[in-house]
DNA sequence: AGCCTCGATTGAGCCACGTCAATAATTTCC
DNA sequence: GGAAATTATTGACGTGGCTCAATCGAGGCT
């Protein structure tokens, strides 16, 4: 909505070398061999917060890969309702189509860099480095195994559960460094209600909960520690 | 949970050349110089309804193809609580796996027949032969997309909208011939609510709703019949 | 046919979460 | 730093779908 055009800051990814998610992305696996093969068909595109990467339907001509910030992936109903079906953090890959279109709407949520790469270039890509393809499988694999995951939260679980599954998710995938239990949401609570198929009353009155039963610490809406990680993961999963 | 061994008829999918979902199934790309090949390392099982095919953790060693029948996926909380992550039907392929481990549970509907490959030979067949990882690459982008779709649905559809939603789908993607406005259902109504994150009542109670509006017909609890298609189709997005 | 079992339907009441509305906190922008 | 705009929290109340419980109906078995 609001374009906040500000200035940009320099952008300290946008070269395969020194790129610092080139271990979890796509690209690791490619070898030293073709690493400039690669490097001549990618570019990279800089987004500042909020703004539309594109949208649900649009025709797809490009995939791809994180290099900062975080993304968040939409579907909308004709009336307005929207379902965020997940959030893309650096390493991740993004441009699922269907019938040449993609399958969802993508934007920035804080500011982001991505590694953009034609569509009939990563094909290419895919039958000259078997190790590529087999990493993309396994990556749309477990993408797959999310979305599972996903579902049995959305249609199962209570909006306590939903919220302690999520912040245990980002802990566990996201954690900072090893020991500190604590974690960042850069996304606003709207966001987190879309994700969670709740409203952002029901989210906020949730974290306040937990934080009154001492399961979360919120110095920030945006921040959450836990004083007792333990006790976090029990309340995952039980009543 | 019944084990209901009675004699089952003789299967009619277990060859290769007679099997009727071949165009379908990932089988397609195989091409006629492969075909001797994938004969030799696919074997064949038929299960009895309610049998359980694998279970979510199960340490993955095949993969499926469905030749008959129809089969629903299933992911379990600690407590009993179930989501059906979807319903599998002839031509489809089964076996995601994580960590070398079923990421779901799969259980035969009615009487199912698969077609199964090892793990080990698949990926064999995926780079000896091209055409085949791309027809599972596409079947995997496919199943994603039905993801989302299913995610926008158990996040923020109404009941109504849930089952008006899945019927339509069935019939779009299972109707038998084309202007046969009706559908069956084979799966219980237990599996139809764990499936749209509903109870079994409310998908009870929104069946008899949409006939008494003349929506749907119900000569069987089974079988759905559409008087009117593109009123339910208006049906499905709108209040 | 008649009994039994299991699945589906229907009813009555309740509650978790949604809606609507006001306030508070945080960020943005000058 | 301060005003305005945006986002988050809190409160009061309503409701869609859940829970608990009874009834109905379709097969299967003898």
């Amino acid at each position: 909505m609001s374009e906040s055009s500000k200035l940009m800051q320099k952008p300290t990814h946008h070269n395969c070398d020194t790129c610092d998610v080139r271990h979890k992305a796509m690209c690791a696996a490619v070898d030293a061999e073709h690493t400039d093969q690669l490097r001549a068909i990618v570019s990279h595109r800089d987004y500042a917060p909020g703004q539309v990467i594109f949208e649900e339907g649009d025709p797809a001509d490009y995939a791809f890969n994180i290099s900062a910030g975080e993304v968040r992936l939409c579907k909308l109903l004709p009336d307005g309702r929207r379902q965020v079906t997940g959030f893309l953090t650096p390493g991740d890959f993004l441009g699922l189509i269907a019938d040449s279109a993609y399958a969802y709407g993508a934007e920035a949520i804080g500011q982001v860099e991505l590694c953009c790469i034609q569509l009939s270039n990563l094909e290419r890509l895919l039958s000259d480095i078997p190790p590529v393809r087999e990493k993309l499988l396994s990556m749309s694999r477990d993408e797959l195994a999310a979305a599972q995951e996903q579902m049995l939260l959305l249609g199962r679980k209570t909006a306590r559960e939903k919220i302690v599954s999520f912040l245990l998710y980002r802990h566990k995938h996201l954690g900072r460094t090893e020991g500190d239990a604590s974690i960042d949401l850069p996304m606003s609570r709207v966001d987190i209600a879309d994700y969670l198929g709740l409203t952002i009353e029901t989210v906020s009155r949730t974290f306040t909960a937990l934080r009154e039963e001492g399961l979360i610490e919120l110095p920030h809406p945006h921040h959450v520690i836990f004083p007792n990680l333990d006790a976090v993961r029990d309340a995952a999963e039980a009543g």
